[in-house]
DNA sequence: TCAACCCCTTACTTTTAAGTTAGTGCATTA
DNA sequence: TAATGCACTAACTTAAAAGTAAGGGGTTGA
């Protein structure tokens, strides 16, 4: 339904289908900085359309690592904000930044010959 | 090339381009606890079709986390191994785990109504 | 009256990942 | 002689994710 791992077995399978949308970790870390409506989220990400910026936030609420609040005004007003439950997310994603940076720096590799 | 993701900043993203394929965490899961052979990782991993999983390893081995080691003996026999370097993968991967683990168990997700 | 703002939804197309099937080469075993 | 094991590669098909373009609904401001 959402990336393309079948969930029900290996754990690490189900962080990286939790996280795994070409958005959400950008997604997540906005949202770790502080609560964002969708407009903020658009121009903090530009190149998301609004399509995927949508379906990925709906897939983060399904997963209990987002929450989304409606205020009844108009124009409309949603704000995104990391549950308690998400933010249990916080040192995972940490971690892998961590990781991740040290893996970019490393990168370089060898020139040909 | 690989998954879906340009890498070229965002360092959780990173680690989902190293990890995001569907077979990679399974892959890495039995490198971790040892060395095995491309035919041990048939036997263990039986949905995966040799493409993919040589598609999967030789991703892993341009990232540097794991090695391929080929003993020129006949009929070929050929070795992976996580490298030094994956090994420092090891604790990114619990951490995804033990977060993962509760996700799964958290899910039940109320019933309708 | 007309556009603008906000937060979407729908239908459709393109791109990317994964799967399927067949074949290779050499040596041992039956 | 033929089949088997090993570790692949190549060509092709399917499925899944992402992208594109358009519209909607209600209110405010020009």
């Amino acid at each position: 339904m959402n990336l393309m791992i079948n969930t029900s077995e290996c754990p690490i399978e189900t962080v990286i289908h939790v996280l795994g949308g070409k958005w959400k970790p950008r997604i997540c870390r906005h949202l770790i900085e502080s609560t964002k409506r969708f407009s903020d989220l658009e121009k903090l990400i530009p190149a998301v359309s609004q399509k995927m910026l949508t379906q990925h936030l709906r897939d983060l609420e399904r997963e209990g690592v987002i929450e989304r609040t409606i205020h009844p005004v108009v124009p409309p007003k949603v704000e995104y904000a990391l549950s308690d439950y998400g933010k249990t997310f916080i040192p995972v994603l940490e971690v892998m930044s961590i990781w991740g940076q040290n893996h970019i720096e490393r990168k370089p590799e060898e020139p040909a010959s």
